[in-house]
DNA sequence: CGGCACATTGAACAAGTGTTTAACCTGTTG
DNA sequence: CAACAGGTTAAACACTTGTTCAATGTGCCG
């Protein structure tokens, strides 16, 4: 590619540095220093670090979601598949969308919304074409199944630290495979005991907790980590 | 209970603070204010802004998990179910501990570690009990669950959001208890088709891609969002 | 060449930062 | 009472922040 326009060199050395260190933590100073020009030149450039910080969303947003029609096709999986394997160029995006989707600005708005829209084509595809289980509430299951995808990029720090791995290593995403999809195939529960219990529980009249506690799971938000 | 020390009242002060804006942002003054003291004392107390977040991010710990063996027994939805009950007290400490998480600190591995062990506990509990399918890689499922427990967390705003709801609000839980339950306990796919493919791609030995694009699961880091 | 637009810069500015210092107040102790 | 200890403070310090300003280059058009 021609080597890049000084606002694009700015741009990306500012996603590096917002990625890094956070929005308010990156200083225009470094920011400069990165991308070899003044702190001046920034603010004449973009109007202020706030006017930065748009482009910087609008683009990431674009690369991630928009650009090369990458979520409409293969939802999520040709993301990383792409951030394995130009791990050095990704990096800083996914750190950058981590930080943008629990930050509460429009552009983290607009890029959830995406990825959850990508995530209802994958399924509706899928569940006309037979592969899926009814679902009581396709919105709240489109929802999760997004939020669950974006867990590992929010928390891939733990994540990696917890399986002994540096990183979002392609070990680590082979190791996630079999588990992940066992659980979206046969669940991990043996049988039907929670759920009709849920189901019981939620089919009576809203009230006070029934007193039976730690085991109603009407009283449950939680189940993947309480069961 | 007894009006709390002036050291306590800034600790929480510092914790809501910290919360809200976050580390950087949150200003000693800002916090002072809060407290009602100056902020010289904060320093007086604390010895510095860094000595005083490790105080608060003990206590968020402490808080969170080991304060009544909260997750020795009930695991994250007992947590959830006191947040509920007394949402304005547990609204701070649910955004501090999402901000801890994808910090890197030290007390940030400790909090994710309880969780974990939390976990493990309670799925090792239903294993034992016969509740359970047998997993393949127990220690990457404690990982998983965990993970996709702390997801509607740390993405609240969205979860809330995209499914018009203000809020972690009690009706946003109910109306998630099933779906969640659903895909706990049958998976959300109608057969084996995406598993066995994924195993046999698994089984060979790794290499370049094999060419069938898209939908070579073993490329498939992301089944939640890719299927 | 002159002139104009624009990229680019170092220096300065006002505001805010964490921290230090010296003092003040308020008890308690001898 | 005096002496001390500790909580508490306003003020000052050194520093960084985002932003502004005036100036310097640089290339293009007439």
């Amino acid at each position: 590619m021609p080597d890049p326009s000084t606002r694009e060199r700015i741009r990306d050395a500012a996603i590096a540095a917002f990625a890094e260190r956070g929005f308010d933590a990156a200083s225009l100073r470094d920011i400069a220093r990165r991308a070899g020009v003044s702190a001046a030149l920034i603010v004449h450039h973009f109007g202020s670090k706030e006017g930065l910080r748009e482009e910087c969303d609008a683009h990431v947003v674009q690369t991630l979601v928009t650009d090369k029609g990458r979520l409409a096709g293969g939802g999520a999986s040709a993301m990383m598949r792409e951030a394995l394997a130009d791990r050095q160029r990704y990096e800083p995006l996914l750190d950058y969308m981590s930080r943008m989707l629990t930050s509460d600005t429009a552009a983290a708005d607009d890029l959830f919304d995406s990825l959850a829209a990508a995530t209802r084509d994958l399924l509706e595809q899928q569940a006309a074409a037979g592969m899926m289980r009814p679902q009581s509430d396709m919105d709240a299951t489109v929802t999760a199944v997004t939020l669950y995808g974006l867990a590992p990029v929010l928390l891939r720090r733990q994540l990696a630290r917890s399986l002994g791995e540096d990183g979002l290593t392609e070990a680590l995403l082979r190791r996630l495979t079999l588990p992940l999809l066992e659980l979206y195939t046969h669940g991990i529960y043996a049988d039907d005991r929670l759920l009709t219990a849920a189901q019981d529980a939620l089919a009576r009249p809203l009230g006070p907790p029934s007193g039976k506690g730690e085991n109603d799971p009407h009283q449950d938000p939680d189940p993947p980590l309480a069961g």
